[in-house]
DNA sequence: AATACGAACAACCGCAGTTTA
DNA sequence: CTAAACTGCGGTTGTTCGTAT
């Protein structure tokens, strides 16, 4: 026996969305919150899929989502954490606060998959721009033509970089549990900042599920690692790995950590991020610094 | 000005994992 | 325990719009 579709197809609205049914199911989560979507069509009166719902939602009507142009620094950080973890966007996503894995699939797709070989042969990044095409004024020119909303953001032609002079917040370093606790010591001791906790992973948590269910903000070198050296290095394996994690190769290691607080993301960003648009850019500015920071590292000691 | 083409992206589809009755 | 329902995810498609000719 196969599986019902989630709602019957016949007499349902497709297509895009229109100011009405945004407001509906807007108005409806406000009161009700998120879930259940399969009841939301029938309890908020739209002639809508429930998962037709959902995407709508989660892609576009969200408060927390962030419109605009892909800048260079997310493209990156796009870039290399598609190196990383390969197609798997709702984890790219959560890297990005405030962009949806669709967005950055589409973005992918029609950006840089096409230029993944042609980067590939020019190993030098340059933080290139991406190319921009002259701000399009289609929401302005009739915003409400057949009643469909456009939700699509106004493209910038410049990307607005904040200096990155972010107030120092407390970092939380997961430290894996095959790195050595005196090693992690040292470490704490030779960072300027007193503001950093290390805070010991065991076993059980320190995986991939953990990368998996943290928050952006609670992302840090050994996830990276863990994930990244476990799902896509194909040249170091696990015992190499566990090698330089506590071997030998451990001073680089720290040393990269000792030298890079910026492997870290600020506590509050999250939380930051949601608050002002200013703040929301400064913050990402100075996160998408850290983590492209670390990025760099890491791909380093890879290759 | 008209048309063709390609880029961009919103939305849909189907599968898979998880939850619930 | 099991089937059905729910939810999330990645792949794909369809539509719109900008640009080149």
């Amino acid at each position: 026996m196969g599986r019902s579709p989630c709602c019957s197809k016949e007499g349902m609205n497709r297509g895009a969305w229109t100011a009405t049914e945004d407001k509906i199911l807007t108005d409806y989560i406000k009161v009700h919150g998120e879930g259940k979507w399969s009841n939301i069509p029938r309890e908020a009166g739209l002639n809508r899929c429930g998962k037709s719902c959902r995407l709508r939602w989660r892609n576009y009507l969200r408060p927390d989502i962030r419109r605009g142009n892909i800048s260079s620094d997310e493209e990156d950080l796009i870039i290399r954490l598609h190196k990383l973890l390969g197609n798997r966007w709702s984890l790219i996503a959560g890297r990005l606060p405030g962009r949806t894995d669709n967005e950055i699939k589409n973005y992918w797709n029609t950006h840089l998959s096409k230029r993944g070989q042609e980067k590939e042969r020019r190993p030098e990044s340059n933080h290139s721009k991406v190319e921009k095409k002259p701000i399009t004024s289609r929401m302005d020119e009739n915003p409400i033509s057949s009643c469909v909303i456009r939700t699509k953001a106004p493209r910038f032609k410049e990307v607005f970089i904040t200096p990155d002079d972010q107030i120092q917040q407390h970092r939380i370093v997961a430290i894996p549990p095959s790195v050595d606790a005196n090693l992690v010591q040292n470490v704490a001791a030779g960072l300027e900042s007193s503001d950093v906790t290390f805070m010991s992973c065991n076993e059980e948590n320190y995986s991939l599920d953990f990368l998996v269910n943290i928050k952006p903000r609670e992302i840090n070198i050994s996830e990276i690692l863990d994930s990244g050296f476990t799902n896509h290095s194909h040249d170091l394996d696990a015992p190499e790995m566990d090698k330089v994690m506590k071997g030998d190769d451990a001073d680089t290691y720290t040393s990269k950590i000792a030298e890079s607080q910026a492997f870290l993301l600020p506590e509050e960003m999250e939380q930051n991020w949601r608050g002002s648009d200013y703040n929301i850019q400064a913050n990402l500015d100075s996160d998408f610094g850290s983590l492209v920071a670390f990025l760099e590292s890491a791909e380093e000691w890879i290759i």
